[in-house]
DNA sequence: GCCAACGTTGGC
DNA sequence: GCCAACGTTGGC
C-alpha cells in the first residue's frame, strides 16, 4: 500500500531522518487511533511514504519514504518526561505501536497549495475538509501521479 | 494569532 | 448513550 505521513519539520524534517542511522527513524508520538490503526494493522514492510511537512511555511510533500519495520509499541508513552507520556497504558498491553520509516530522498516541495488545484488529487484523504489525520492511506493512481511530479532535489 | 474542524472526556 | 466542554491539529 501507499501511505501519506504528516511531520513537523522542527521535529523531525526530511534532512532529518536522511541523516539518522540507515536514514530510518521511529515514527514515534502518534495519539490518534485511526492513525495508530493504520501503522499497526495495514502497514507492511516496503510499503511507499510520501514523506510531508506540516505546521510550517511551506506545507506540502518534501520527500520519498518506504515502510521499515513491522509494528512496535511506542516506548514514549512509558517515558513520564516525554510529551508523548500516556499515564493510561501499560507495558502488558500497550496502546500504542509505531513503524519505523526509512527515508529514500528529499524532493523540490510538491506543495499543498499545488495539490489542491489539481482535480486529479482531489479526492486524496489528505485534502478532504477538516481532514487532520497524520497518517493518511494513498491510491495507486494519485502514488503513480505524484511519483511522477516529484523531482529529486539537487544539492 | 486566529479559527474551523475534529477527537476525547466526563457528567448525567 | 447523549452531548457540552475542552484540547488539539494545522492551514492561513
Amino acid at each position: 500500500m501507499y501511505w501519506l505521513m504528516k511531520s513537523e519539520p522542527d521535529e523531525c524534517s526530511i534532512d532529518d531522518a536522511l541523516r539518522a542511522p540507515a536514514q530510518t527513524v521511529p515514527w514515534f508520538g502518534v495519539r490518534n487511533y485511526q492513525a495508530r490503526n493504520f501503522m499497526r494493522d495495514q502497514m507492511q514492510v516496503g510499503d511507499g511514504v510520501l514523506f510531508y511537512h506540516s505546521s510550517c511555511e511551506v506545507p506540502g510533500i518534501y520527500g520519498l519514504a518506504e515502510v521499515a519495520s513491522t509494528p512496535y509499541p511506542d516506548a514514549t508513552q512509558f517515558d513520564p518526561a516525554s510529551p508523548y507520556f500516556d499515564p493510561g497504558t501499560t507495558r502488558q498491553n500497550p496502546r500504542w505501536q509505531l513503524v519505523d520509516v526509512r527515508a529514500l530522498w528529499a524532493c523540490e516541495p510538491v506543495t499543498l497549495a499545488q495539490l489542491r488545484a489539481d482535480p486529479a488529487l482531489a479526492d486524496m484523504t489528505l485534502l478532504q475538509k477538516g481532514s487532520r489525520l497524520s497518517i493518511t492511506p494513498v491510491t495507486p493512481g494519485q502514488w503513480a501521479l505524484l511519483r511522477k511530479r516529484m523531482k529529486p532535489r539537487s544539492g
